[in-house]
DNA sequence: TTTCATGTAACAAAAATAGTTACAAAATAG
DNA sequence: CTATTTTGTAACTATTTTTGTTACATGAAA
């Protein structure tokens, strides 16, 4: 699993959840449906668990299971406990004392503050509920068929 | 130089050319003054050159110099010309076939593009003179004083 | 008490990035 | 015309980041 897709990858797994909230989901699910290690998802995972996104439960049936309804869990509170960078520019100082350095890292933060606080808005606009809605009707069948559950 | 510090650290370059148009600008200087290495330099500067945004003139009292002029060089070009990524999801399906996973990625791509295309919007409505203009007066000074041109 | 699951640390492998060396090509100075 | 300067690239090495693996402790249920 590439890292720039984490995001979506995990969503998936999420909005599988929120359609069965009452079955845990172990972490080699996860990470066989993945293409990936239990470890490798027990890593990333952890940043969900640690944002009260996923709780864990060990032994017999345990797994992962949502920590709080669907509809309170949004895309942006999910990329925040990932860490996804949402805009890869930074503005470290090459020169130190450069006035043009300085005014054109000030102007680019200012660029990057203002969309970042955009992209948060709109990302906070969703939620899991809504995606898991948007799966329409064939997905439970579809569960049973292909997942096992 | 790190990767995610380029734009900001090439902007500066860039700034300074338009400050001084005819200065052709060697990869050595830019280069030292980014703490990195000429060919280094050369290799991530070839975007730019690519885009029509700087030419490069070789042999004596050669090197880099802005193609055309600043207030038709905005930081969408040279963001796309420098192939920063600007938003770092992407959507491989890891289980082709998944409804649950197809619907997902069909919302996160919507997301993603919506918000690009702000992004990118933003950043065209920013020019190198525009940067260049805001650093004030006192940067010919500064540019005789500490970059012995 | 055995089995199954998470939680982590420590280590190994792989991939991405950055830096270096070497040399060809073009342009100018003398 | 020759020496010097500077870009253009390829090939290689080194470094850093990311991903995957192994190993083992902890907790919960059968």
């Amino acid at each position: 699993m590439k890292r720039n897709s984490r995001l979506s990858a995990f969503l998936h797994a999420l909005v599988h959840m929120a359609h069965r909230p009452d079955h845990p989901m172990t972490s080699e699910a996860i990470a066989s449906w993945l293409n990936t290690n239990p470890v490798v998802v027990r890593r990333t995972v952890a940043g969900l668990r640690n944002a009260g996104i996923l709780s864990s439960s060990r032994g017999h049936g345990g797994g992962w299971t949502l920590a709080r309804p669907a509809d309170t869990i949004t895309l942006a509170d999910i990329t925040e406990a990932l860490e996804q960078k949402l805009m890869p520019f930074s503005t470290e100082a090459e020169s130190p004392g450069c006035l043009v350095e300085r005014a054109v890292n000030q102007t680019l933060e200012g660029v990057k503050d203002e969309i970042e606080h955009l992209l948060k808005q709109r990302l906070a606009s969703v939620t899991l509920a809504d995606l898991a809605a948007q799966c329409g009707e064939g997905v439970s069948a579809h569960l049973e068929k292909h997942h096992g559950h």
